[in-house]
DNA sequence: TCCTTATATTGATGTCTGTCGATACAAGAA
DNA sequence: TTCTTGTATCGACAGACATCAATATAAGGA
């Protein structure tokens, strides 16, 4: 339930048929929920929605504060949470930390998701 | 941000291309990740999974209360969540509520994710 | 070495959320 | 009408969350 023990998402994915096809188990469910509440903040859709569009598709934190209008331990917190979370992955050159999208995290849980 | 204000996921899902394709605006991240909050539980994802997967795809509160482990006034109000979200229906037939999908309302959410 | 810059972590705070027990409501039966 | 049954709502409580200010860490430059 909360968001701190987390299975990365392609784990959670991985594991089984979408929801409405067969009944899901319990830790299915809660290790899908997991998945989900990382994905379900407003800033952190802008921050994925903002990396895809980024040149390169990837971001540092810098390029995301401003227009978040987020200060930047908040900013690097919901980085994290994603990160954890397997939807975001972090690589540092220099002093600045880089974030990208994993490919196919995304679309594992929109796979769960979908009725047809 | 709460999950009190909440427009129907059809809505939702009915205004913008997938979140990595372009730039999502504040407006539509705060409603995309209010659908996504009313998903984001355990508890109601394994009531949508139960749903879909009971007898003429309809359920009771009486059909669900048992299985999931919860005390009826908690599931009437992951119930109502899901109902005010858009993910399900209620009719009344009796003393009975009974609970339907509302077709095509995860795959709106799902095509939001995907990014292929 | 010290300074600067980018990022991460810590601690605190107000708000939200999941759950329950108690109660109210609705509808059919006696 | 009264009783019973299924469901919804209310009030309370503990735990989780988003955010910030302050501080720590890391790495390059002077």
């Amino acid at each position: 339930m909360s968001l701190m023990e987390l299975l990365p998402v392609r784990d959670v994915t991985a594991c089984c048929s979408p929801l409405t096809r067969e009944a899901i188990t319990e830790e299915n469910a809660t290790n899908l929920a997991s998945s989900l509440k990382a994905l379900a903040d407003p800033a952190r859709l802008r921050i994925i929605s903002m990396v895809a569009a980024h040149i390169d598709a990837e971001a540092c934190v810098c390029d995301l504060t401003e227009p978040l209008g987020l200060g930047q331990p908040t900013v690097s917190h919901h980085l994290k949470i994603l990160v954890d979370a397997g939807y975001l992955t972090r690589s540092k050159r220099g002093t600045w930390a880089y974030y990208k999208l994993v490919p196919g995290a995304l679309d594992g849980v929109a796979r769960l998701l979908v009725t047809v």
